[in-house]
RNA sequence: GGCGACGUACCCAAGUGGUUAAGGGGAGGGACUGCAAAUCCUUUAUGCAUCGGUUCGAAUCCGAUCGUCGCCUCCA
């Protein structure tokens, strides 16, 4: 039987198209990661959330998955067209920070920080990833890649590092629309000039800097990569010169994706991938959500509310994920008034024997089949997440109405079971002891709304009152023991 | 300057040419209850930013106009 078709929007030929995989009935998918050097927020999850779907849609039509994730636990510079090495690294920036005062090193912030995403990410239900690669731990595959692209002669060294050429790649700029020369020079407005380099387009492979906290030995001494080389080296190296589908945040479409595509295309001379979906930024009750506002949460800011990881999930997937979406305080209470009513029918099914795990994965003759069929449709037709959570609640509804028997029971229970599987969203199958939430949550919700706690936190910025009315709670400024290990020597580091 | 999105009821939002414009929230009415909460039932857009066009037929396609917003810079 022929699989029916996924359908998703391309970015690169800007068309809504089916994803086509190269070995039939397996796709191969890599997804942009965060760099950790604080917990991660609400938008970072909208991206992440929106990978979980796409994995979890194409295993519900029948296909094997193997995804890829990265966590980029090197800091680079903030400003990563900027050519001279002056600029700021995050996560330097981070470890002298307020809550930076605790780590001992930059090693153990990223560590710190990349098991509290990875704590957060079973907690929000998202299913773990094939591989989990970490820039750090691919050090070696980064300096062989810039070597080969020093050899094609599609990258050049100078006295601050290797700069790709983008005038030796004549895609350069497909994906973005960033084509002619032009164009190029003003999409990457900002940049420091650096006479080293030959085309102020051109990016940084590897950055030579002993001074910098995080450093390798390489053919040129000693440095760090660029930002964007981790990228395509690891999805390469897991997933093959070719992909099926690559994702990310829609501020990686420039200059991150692009540079993938020149690295990756310019040293095997293969297509990379042919199908990059990009998520849209949320914004919060009405405002761009940013770290230079003060206006943005993490996913644990909105667990100390009292709101369930469920909930936040609902919320972030109740409208599409190239929509743009105002995240709102009542989004948030909706859902989690929602996630409840789930709870609800959970329980009275239980009182029929069937718990989660016991959940039958057949059910003949089933009068939700329908219903969870049109989920499975609008999530194939490129995530419609708003109507399949519409589908999700109208099934809910009817069991809620049902006077259970054992067999109309076990049918519910079949239809949870699937529309968890599907947007997972229903009950939580990946949150483990190891992923408790650190805090009891606060009492409740009517009496603490966000955008109270956006303007408080807004006007504490402003006045530079300490501590932040948000966050500072939940944020032990001592990591948890098991959480740190004595800085960890990697490979060639000085 | 480049790329893109959006404008549907009080609010969020689906809708990709064809019978009565999903769903949720809110609000009104009713049932249940000693009262309330919860729950259940029910009502709530002759209308889809504006104007023009294509069509037997358009919220849906095309053009123009107005308006809002995002990314390209730290950021997913």
């Amino acid at each position: 039987m022929p699989s029916p078709e996924f359908r998703l929007y391309d970015s690169l030929s800007r068309t809504v198209k089916p994803i086509t995989t190269t070995e039939p009935g397996h796709l191969r998918l890599y997804s942009c990661g965060p760099t950790v050097y604080s917990y991660a927020h609400i938008g970072n999850f909208r991206t992440f959330i929106t990978t979980d779907l796409v994995i979890r849609t194409a295993q519900a039509i029948g296909w094997r998955v193997t995804s890829v994730g990265n966590i980029t636990d090197v800091g680079h510079l903030t400003e990563d067209n900027v050519a001279d090495a002056s600029g700021d690294d995050k996560m330097a920036k981070a470890l002298q920070s307020k809550e930076g005062e605790s780590f001992a090193n930059v090693w153990d912030l990223a560590r710190y920080y990349a098991n509290a995403f990875e704590s957060d990410w079973a907690n929000l239900n998202l299913l773990p990833l094939s591989v989990r690669p970490r820039a750090t731990e691919h050090m070696r595959e980064q300096i062989v890649a810039v070597q080969a692209l020093i050899e094609q002669g599609h990258a050049y060294e100078t006295p601050t590092g290797v700069y790709f050429s983008v005038e030796s790649f004549a895609d350069y700029g497909k994906l973005s629309g960033n084509r002619d020369r032009e164009e190029l020079q003003v999409a990457v407005r900002d940049i420091v000039q650096d006479d080293n380099k030959k085309n102020p387009a051109d990016f940084a492979l590897w950055k030579k800097d002993d001074k910098h906290l995080m450093q390798w030995f390489s053919p040129w001494g000693w440095g760090f990569p660029g930002w964007h080389i981790e990228c395509s080296v690891m999805a390469q190296k897991y997933l093959g010169d070719t992909i099926d589908l690559h994702g990310g945040g829609e501020d990686l479409r420039f200059p991150h994706h692009e540079c993938e595509i020149a690295q990756a295309e310019a040293k095997t001379g293969k297509p990379f991938c042919d199908h990059w979906f990009h998520v849209t930024f949320l914004q919060v009750e009405g405002e761009k959500m940013s770290k230079s506002k003060g206006n943005f949460f993490t996913a644990r800011d909105i667990f100390a509310q009292g709101f369930s990881p469920l909930a936040l999930r609902m919320a972030l997937i109740s409208v599409p994920y190239n929509k743009p979406h105002n995240f709102t305080i009542q989004t948030l209470k909706d859902s989690q008034a929602h996630t409840e009513r789930f709870q609800e029918s959970l329980s009275r099914i239980a009182a029929h024997g069937l718990e989660p795990d016991t959940f039958p994965t057949d059910s003949p003759n089933n009068p939700y089949q329908t219903i969870y069929e049109e989920a499975l449709a609008a999530m194939l037709n490129d995530l419609n997440t708003s109507v399949a959570v519409a589908k999700a609640l109208e099934g809910n509804k009817q069991i809620l109405r049902d006077p259970l028997t054992a067999e109309s029971a076990a049918h519910a229970a079949w239809f949870l079971r699937k529309m968890n599987e599907l947007l997972g969203i229903v009950y939580n199958t990946q949150a483990t002891a190891d992923t408790h939430l650190e805090e009891e949550a606060e009492p409740i919700i009517a009496g603490h709304p966000i955008s109270e706690l956006i303007i408080q936190r807004a006007e504490a910025k402003n006045q530079r009152t300490s501590p932040l009315p948000i966050g500072s709670a939940n944020r032990s400024p001592v990591p948890d023991s098991n959480s740190v290990t004595p800085p960890k020597e990697p490979l060639g580091a000085k």
